[in-house]
DNA sequence: CGATATATTGATTCGCATCAAATTTAGTGG
DNA sequence: CCACTAAATTTGATGCGAATCAATATATCG
């Protein structure tokens, strides 16, 4: 059991090389995360954990015994684990961090599944309490977390008590373009993992409607869909349409 | 400068009698928050700040310098700080902790504004820091502040996402009364500090709608509402609309 | 290749927003 | 304390945006 060893786990500090210039970056989603390898540092072999698509990751039932920093891949977290009949919180891709609404509790509230095949990072959190008593880089890290994933959720709770269904779908996109650059993808043209009713879910809106806005987007320009394809076409044209008045 | 002299910190102990009884309470609203009177056993005296009704406790512009624990009144949180065009993202009362939108950040995101006339305790950040790297339950309870936070704002989410304004207006109307309740006040029989417009803004609904829904739920029998003066005749009732299919 | 999810598109309904006016309450200065 | 003014609430009439219902088309998977 050697500390730094290869294979599974050899891979870990290459997965945080750019962290520095994440640490900036501080609007949506906790895209922090090098705590795994801080945990790695600390003497603590986080276990990879790969998920088909499909697989759960957790449910609402399991224990909480971890935190999971995604590795690569493409997950979504909901509350209610019944496959379509949930409301989704949240679509998750590389570095960040899931199992947050275990804390304080035995099981987790949410479930998470994976919209693609990914690979997790398990972090046990009665180890990462432990190395947080002696590394306080590691307890202000954590924290960080927690305030990303409140501004994320204060930023939804915007967007679903005072948005428009254009405004919303604007701003959901731009939000995924925008993550998916910063993970070195291209912002313009990606793939959507998830289901209109799922996004539907997310923003608050029915399928049918999200649906009927792409199509409107579409025509007038702003974006190229093709059933999960998607190209931003016009960006300022998107972003223009969150600001109605000037 | 005594430790635990009286006067204006003299009665922080009495306000956390029931902490203990608190802690198990999970749902909603960090009621934590014996975290001024932790910072007061640490050796740090948190400062009381009266404020007037409708006075600011911090808007965006205001650095962010400290968390506040409110010892009494009624606070509410928004975004932007022009009163009546503002998103609300929470009502506060005694025992709540203000301020997190701070957090990781030089300046405050949200305003806070007392709608009765209040008083807080201020606790420096810094050095409520300082007191946590050597008292780990301060550091604990900040984390648990933090998770109580994200599960209120989770159910925002859903609340704001998937029900219907009957709903989150029965909603908002129970937890409010049992957070009254928590702190010895009737659950049944409160006043509203708030505006129709300002619950509205929280619940996703515009003034008008909330009044007309008061009113049916006054018809209905549920309540007895008079302008700000509440009353919750049929609890069960007001439950019931939360779960339409049994 | 057939069977099952997922998407698109159309027709219609319904809930809430909007616009507007009347009523009540709270706040202010004489 | 009262008259006056501004703010908040209630209530009604109307319109719009998104939900719902329904059918077809397209993709995905065994």
């Amino acid at each position: 059991m050697e500390k730094f060893g290869a294979g599974v786990y050899g891979d870990v500090p290459e997965l945080f090389q750019d962290r520095n210039s994440v640490q900036s970056q501080v609007h949506q989603q906790h895209v922090a995360s090098d705590i795994a390898y801080m945990a790695f540092e600390g003497g603590y072999k986080p276990a990879l954990r790969r998920l088909d698509r499909g697989a759960f990751l957790y449910r609402p039932s399991d224990a909480f015994k971890c935190l999971y920093s995604i590795r690569c891949g493409f997950l979504k977290t909901s509350f209610g684990d019944v496959e379509g009949h949930d409301q989704v919180t949240g679509f998750h891709m590389s570095r960040e961090i899931l199992g947050l609404d275990g804390l304080g509790h035995q099981h987790h509230k949410h479930s998470a599944v994976a919209l693609e095949d990914s690979e997790v990072y398990a972090i046990s959190y009665a180890q990462l309490e432990k190395i947080g008593r002696s590394v306080p880089q590691v307890q202000q890290r954590m924290q960080e977390i927690l305030v990303c994933e409140i501004a994320r959720t204060h930023d939804m709770m915007l967007l679903l008590g005072s948005l428009h269904a254009q405004e919303r779908l604007a701003t959901f996109l731009i939000n995924l373009s925008e993550r998916f650059m910063l993970r070195g993808y291209s912002g313009s043209e990606f793939i959507l993992r998830m289901t209109r009713q799922e996004i539907g879910s997310y923003i608050g809106l029915k399928l049918e409607t999200v649906s009927r806005i792409f199509t409107r987007f579409h025509d007038k320009g702003l974006i190229d869909v093709r059933q999960k394809y998607i190209s931003i076409i016009d960006l300022r044209g998107l972003k223009h349409i969150l600001k109605p008045l000037h």
